[in-house]
RNA sequence: GCCGGGGUGACAGAGCGGUAAUGUGAUCGCCUGCAGAGCGAUUUUGUGUCGGUUCAACUCCGACCCCCGGCACCA
């Protein structure tokens, strides 16, 4: 399997650090608004980056951290007249909400900064000590200089950041590039009493206190936006390595492209700001994954409603194939075996899975399910062996994308249905069609779509 | 200025030395009591420009043009 890394900008073979394990963390957001639909694109992308992995065997343990305090909370929760505790608390539970609408459910442990503030002040005394940081008026900095390998990551040289650094001067650091450890309270701003007084963490230090935490010195997968490769992830990058002395601190630096309005950022002030929550109340959850995972994680989307509206008929199109499949048992009454629809699912099968270990390019995997979906459609689906193993393919396909998943079918009697329908059909023979188009206005108001095709009339949950 | 990513049919977007996926849209059929879905066919001189390497280039190399993102808030 393959998987590309910002750290050498090429596909290296994925090999975890310790055998079938696999340590993932991924940059959370800040919790200070509704999630847009640029969270959704990252974090839907990294659950099928842990999902697949899964698949694959790898015991996975995925961490996200939650920002929970900084500036932007500190000044919202202000002009709300709240505590940044209760709009961080109310921001989260919202994107908790959120991710799990999208069937993003493969975060094993979610981190907030402001729990674990004592690993923070820790590590901040660590880096002290051993002369990479200093304090300077209740300020704790990261002293830049101290690290040569600061900009490998990015693929910046230090002296050009210097150059082109739009950094605001701040009195209290030796040099612009170096970044906040700690930062000293403010008069009303919350604070944890420190060493060097009372304060508040800076960002790029939390991700490596809880990261070093919990999944130790050196890990496997590191994820997050494109956009957070500088300064964030060069920041956590020498913090952690200064520490430990270790190298590489993360093996694989995994970034999602980014999600463009109209062919330009997200951002509150040129009004494109669409939230997870706003989508959905036009469109189904599933809909809007699809819309995400119909592109490589790596390459950016221009949203547009056209773009989702197109998404949205080509999902329905596998999925209403898929639910036939799923629920016809396969009768072998007649034709044996069905030699189309095998083989098109082994080519499928072996599409979709090379397209998935080539750095997860569920763009491609997504395009191997058509013509599947097509040999579905055509099938009188009565060769039972192929047909279960069609099941067993889309069941995979299912656990692995987060699509596809059926939903309360367990609920309904599918026989109970089919007597239904049965009745149904002696009405249509008799062209006692007023009746029939009641049963199927009553099925339709209980959520069962019901469809006639030649002799035969399918049906599904809407 | 520095660092990334990209330009493929109407639109979106894979592939990456040999026949250019896939989806959406459009057109026409088939199916059909109606509705819906599906099936079949058709569809646009389709690989940014100019050179080079090669038996063969969308793919490799060079130059150029254009678009997008990052550069100390950010998924």
């Amino acid at each position: 399997m393959l998987v590309y890394s910002t750290l050498s900008r090429e596909k290296e073979e994925f090999k975890p650090i310790k055998g079938k394990i696999v340590k993932m963390f991924v940059c959370g957001p800040t919790v200070y608004d509704y999630p847009h639909i640029g969270h959704a694109k990252t974090y839907v992308a990294m659950d099928v980056v842990a999902r697949y992995l899964r698949f694959k065997g790898y015991s996975v343990f995925y961490v996200q951290n939650i920002t929970d305090i900084d500036d932007k909370i500190i000044n919202r929760a202000r002009e709300m007249n709240i505590k940044a505790e209760e709009l961080a608390d109310r921001f989260l539970r919202i994107y908790y909400e959120d991710m799990e609408k999208l069937n993003v459910k493969s975060v094993n442990l979610f981190a907030r900064a402001t729990q674990h503030v004592e690993e923070i002040i820790e590590q901040t005394e660590m880096l002290i000590e051993k002369g990479f940081a200093y304090e300077s008026n209740g300020n704790v900095y990261f002293d830049v200089s101290k690290f040569s390998d600061f900009g490998k990551l990015s693929g910046q040289k230090k002296e050009e950041l210097i150059a082109g650094a739009r950094v605001e001067v701040d009195e209290n650091k030796k040099s612009p590039e170096d970044f906040a450890l700690w930062k000293s309270m403010k008069e009303g701003e919350p604070f944890w009493n420190s060493p060097w007084g009372r304060g508040r963490p800076g960002w790029h230090i939390e991700d490596t206190a809880i990261s070093l935490n919990y999944l130790g010195e050196s890990y496997d997968v590191h994820g997050g936006g494109i956009d957070l490769i500088f300064p964030h992830h060069e920041a956590e990058v020498a913090i952690a390595e200064s520490l430990t002395g270790k190298k590489p601190f993360v093996r694989y630096w995994l970034h999602t492209g980014f999600l463009l309005v109209n062919g330009e950022k997200m951002a509150k002030s040129l009004g494109n700001f669409l939230t997870i929550r706003g989508i959905l109340e036009k469109y189904e959850p599933m809909t809007l994954r699809f819309f995400l995972l119909y592109a490589h994680y790596r390459s950016p989307i221009d949203f547009s409603y056209e773009l989702l509206n197109e998404a949205d008929e080509a999902y329905k199109r596998l999925d209403t194939s898929f639910r036939r499949a799923q629920r016809s048992e396969g009768t072998d009454k007649e034709g044996g075996e069905d030699r189309e629809l095998k083989e098109t699912l082994l080519s499928c099968k072996h599409r979709f899975f090379e397209a998935m270990d080539d750095d997860f390019n569920t763009r491609e995997a997504i395009a191997a399910l058509f013509p599947l979906a097509k040999a579905i459609n055509v099938s009188p689906l009565s060769d039972v062996e192929t047909v279960s193993e069609v099941r067993s393919f889309i069941k995979d396909v299912s656990e692995i994308l987060g699509l596809f998943e059926s939903k309360e079918e367990k609920n309904i009697k599918p026989e109970i249905i089919d007597a239904i329908l049965d009745i149904r059909k002696m009405l249509r023979e008799e062209k006692r069609y007023d009746l029939a188009d009641r049963i199927r206005a009553k099925l339709s108001e209980c959520g069962i779509e019901i469809e006639d095709s030649g002799k035969e009339t399918r049906w599904k949950i809407s």
